[in-house]
DNA sequence: GATAATACCTAACCTCATTAGGCTTTACAC
DNA sequence: GTGTAAAGCCTAATGAGGTTAGGTATTATC
């Protein structure tokens, strides 16, 4: 893919996401890839180690579900999630009116 | 600073800078600085490799100029860099469509 | 019986930004 | 007048994190 301001975004995504309620990991990722109008897309050697790095800081907790014969590791947020997701929020409208800002004397985004 | 979306960010930074006039390295600095809000900033350790990395890709031309005793090397937009500038912003772009759309079933951005 | 889809995972690699320096000249303070 | 900060340029080692490329097991499909 190759794309810019895509560090940290996979947990932007992710965290978002679930404030809509419980998931697991394969779906996040076909959630994700729907979300990103096929242009943004991230796999699974991508989000699993973001889930685990998440739950790791105690942004996210887990339970285990087996569906139809196979595992499912199901994901929600914490309190701390929450609050990351609302400082992930706003780093990217930093990001965004840094952008705007620098370039308002010429050119309008 | 240890910031989110960041990647990409200086060069996005720079070329669109750059659409106001040439510039040079030290300036480009301080004036993303000033953009920043206080809360992004790029050194020039950061600054220089970038505008290296673009002078050899031919997004950037440059001239060098004595100004006070002191070295001034400037940096313009070449035709490819204006077009690179036009793919990093629209990159952006999806990025923030995405972000929107992962979460609209829940949240406003 | 083979292939794709579901569902989890890890490891090596690569691309930057970060940190931490180094060099030179001018300006200001003590 | 000597030291420190600011103006300018630069590079190298580090580290965080996404990409690529796998591996495993079960179920569904042709």
């Amino acid at each position: 893919m190759n794309h810019s301001f895509t560090n940290g975004l996979p947990e932007l995504l992710i965290l978002r996401r679930l404030t809509a309620g419980e998931m697991y990991g394969y779906q996040l990722v076909s959630e994700i890839a729907k979300a990103g109008e096929g242009r943004i897309k991230f796999s699974e050697g991508c989000i699993y180690p973001v889930l685990h790095r998440l739950e790791a800081k105690g942004l996210l907790a887990t339970r285990e579900e087996e569906a139809a014969g196979r595992l499912r590791r199901y994901y929600r947020l914490s309190p701390a999630g929450k609050k990351r997701l609302a400082q992930l929020v706003e780093e990217l409208q930093v990001v965004n009116r840094s952008v705007a800002a620098i370039g308002d004397q010429a050119y309008a985004l």
